[in-house]
DNA sequence: CAGTATACCATACATATGTATGGCGTGTCA
DNA sequence: TGACACGCCATACATATGTATGGTATACTG
């Protein structure tokens, strides 16, 4: 049997992934087959058959929505770095790339996954320290006590998220010496990813 | 209507998380029940229904398995534990392996690079928690100052490596609250490598 | 006291969903 | 040529799963 992957096949995968980061859980067979505009299950079967089989996919027979993605298949990546972000620049302005990091399968959806190199101690009780690279998932909005990376004020910064009610965003600091910042309405707090991982080169 | 949660209703938002994150797909109502042991589906019916109420589930109405933890009460991370290295235990077997990090071209020299998942807190102001992976360069021997895994005694431990004269080497912890490792002949120590990564996973 | 929230059980029902089966093509490789 | 992986369609079926309904009981609150 072969074990590589079709494209298609890892178009499948890549959608199962996707839906499992953005809603919480895998889609079943048929919201598959949606997406793909396959008017049959039973391509969809095929082909969770085939990754299964591979070793890519896992699944509990007969249950629901019980897909679970196993490996990525990781051509390398690069991922932009999001250097200096100077006030008043668009976040995601090519100016503002200072290079890229290459970082294989630690990273499910490259595309969506920019790094940032860290500047000051806001976040050393978190273990992040100045000089760190954290990989940055781009999303719109967070969950409560994700790790966030938010634009205010034309300033991005790393921060602990919570939204205590719908009118308040609180943007937390793992530093003892410093304060919280809270965002009242007007809310202008654009929230541009959430950190998935942290990574420190030493010498 | 109340908005806090009683300790019940932590405890199903606990589980359903909890097997979002073991199995990649959150638990049916059945499976809730079964958890906990109630002999009734509208028990459950009745959690998830107050949980939704209060803002910290969201599901999709008549779908399976489609639930989705929206806010965390008290901000609590599963990291999940992948392995220990027993005492007593040759450092490199087979058994030890607990799953691969994929870490492309983090790594300068791969064949030489293992990763270790950190116990303990012994260099936390070094930047290194618990639960984060690092990443070791086989050598045997190191620099005064470097970061360096180390076997001492059948244990194998993460620290800061000085090696004052040829007949004592200090292995110091990053943490004010513990004390360095002060070894004198016979040194029954065996550097196995220097930490050039550091990576930690958040989700 | 009535009203509401919590904390369960039991059962019936509609449907969402995985599974099985059989079909038709294409290409590749030995 | 045959065997096999890939890429699809169509349909029937069993069951896993959410939903609805209607109970019982406790505790708190105004």
């Amino acid at each position: 049997m072969k074990t590589t992957l079709t494209s298609k096949q890892v178009a499948l995968l890549d959608f199962i992934q996707e839906q499992v980061r953005a809603q919480g859980y895998p889609p079943t067979l048929r919201e598959i087959a949606a997406r793909f505009k396959f008017r049959a299950v039973g391509t969809v079967q095929g082909y969770v058959r085939a990754l299964i089989a591979k070793g890519f996919l896992a699944h509990e027979p007969e249950h629901a929505r019980a897909l679970c993605v196993r490996q990525y298949p990781g051509s390398r990546f690069h991922i932009p770095i999001l250097g200096q972000v100077a006030a008043g620049q668009p976040v995601f302005a090519p100016e503002n790339y200072s290079g890229s990091l290459p970082c294989g399968e630690l990273v499910a959806h490259p595309a969506a996954t920019f790094a940032l190199h860290v500047r000051g101690d806001s976040m050393i009780e978190a273990g992040i320290l100045e000089g760190d690279f954290v990989l940055v998932q781009k999303q719109a909005t967070a969950r409560n006590a994700d790790i966030v990376v938010a634009r205010i004020n034309n300033e991005v910064t790393v921060k602990r998220f919570f939204m205590d009610s719908a009118k308040c965003i609180r943007l937390v600091p793992e530093n003892k010496s410093m304060a919280a910042i809270i965002v009242e309405p007007p809310l202008d707090v654009e929230v541009l990813g959430k950190v998935v991982g942290v990574y420190r080169k030493l010498r």
